[in-house]
DNA sequence: TAATACTTGTGACAGAATTCACAAGCATCG
DNA sequence: CGATGCTTGTGAATTCTGTCACAAGTATTA
């Protein structure tokens, strides 16, 4: 309900993966990859890649492989991040910073487009190549920018109403790192990052082999 | 075989998410829950919470629901994390400061007892209430704080170096940020967290309802 | 105590995701 | 050209997760 009709989770999580594989192998001038080198680098089985590249057509030669340009190009483009893609963040703290600084996002044709906070000690102030702008702002701002895509790294406390905020201003996804639930119509897609979580799950495999 | 035996791992992802709401519901001064309680504020099936305690043994009582103050206690048993659980920090650019300042860590039990980074411009700076210590005197300040788990905030050129490091150091799971597959001994488990793959999956479901 | 209302814990079922295994395609080499 | 060796794409089998549905347990009320 939530999602495309077909295509699993999983495997555009991992289209991701392999995108970012091959940006390197491009980098390291190969031309061809197989199935089976896809598995030795990335640990993800050799079918498995095949199958997540066959819900979206035919991709390689038999007895050949991938071209790595030709499959890296087709990667971004299902993943829409063959031209540029516009996006805001919201909370401009550490987290926020962190992102607008980090450079994996211009790689991957990711944009960060503007960013807000609503701490009056930080609005105007420089960050990257661009200035923190108010919160308040965020539709009129937006309206310009167009993203469809919005960052929210602020306190729990205020994720629910910044939320609300970035779909008024016409987002349609959001990747929240506030520890909450967000409620958000139907048609938006959010997914959440807790490190929490993450921490969790680890914490949790400190017992399993406990001895050596 | 990277993990323990019985217990899916998005029970546990979700044992962290039941674990936040009860502190939530404790501070809400709330005695009791039932599932059907946490289905309508976690938007998790009731069935599922149930089955996910299912796992670890009976907590609740039949038509009462689950003690909020026992529950709590019980999970943070089995999470590890009923005791401040040590973790270091390495990187100490801005995402390894966010987490570093992240209040949330310590309502969890999760404490940041060092943190490291290789820039000599850095090292021993004040940050929060620690100091940034040097990358290359990992393992005999990890002699000392025991921690079992490693967070990896540096660049992706880096990591499988930290990693190593840190692994040499006595730390056992990883939290790993940088956009690389760490190649790891197979009692070693890695999470990985990254912010591309989920942008990425956001991105794809741009397209699913393009109008409304 | 008996009847009612609610809730848990779980076996059985349904649905997803992963892996297997193989037919078919392409290249290379003798 | 025919044989050999790889590799793809995919139906089928398998494994893993999530949901359903209900027996059994607890409280409450009369």
């Amino acid at each position: 309900m939530n999602s495309s009709p077909k295509v699993p989770i999983p495997t555009l999580e991992r289209l991701a993966t392999y995108l970012r594989y091959l940006i390197d192998l491009e980098a390291s001038q190969v031309e061809t990859v197989s199935s089976t080198d896809v598995e030795k680098q990335t640990g993800i089985n050799a079918a498995q890649f095949r199958k997540d590249l066959s819900y979206f057509g035919e991709f390689g030669k038999p007895g050949v492989g991938y071209n790595v340009v030709e499959l890296q190009a087709r990667i971004a483009r299902i993943l829409k991040i063959d031209q540029m893609q516009p996006i805001i963040v919201i909370g401009a703290g550490n987290l926020g910073s962190a992102l607008i600084g980090y450079p994996g996002l211009r790689e991957h044709k990711f944009h960060i487009a503007a960013a807000f906070d609503s701490d009056p000690a930080k609005i105007g102030r420089p960050q990257g190549d661009l200035t923190i702008l108010d919160e308040a702002g965020l539709r009129q701002t937006n309206a310009q920018v167009g993203a469809r895509i919005a960052i929210i790294c602020v306190p729990a406390s205020a994720a629910q109403n910044v939320a609300d905020a970035a779909i008024l201003a016409g987002v349609r996804v959001i990747l929240n790192f506030a520890p909450i639930i967000l409620r958000v119509p139907e048609r938006i897609v959010v997914r959440n990052v807790s490190f929490l979580q993450e921490l969790a799950v680890l914490s949790y495999h400190l017992s399993s082999d406990t001895q050596k």
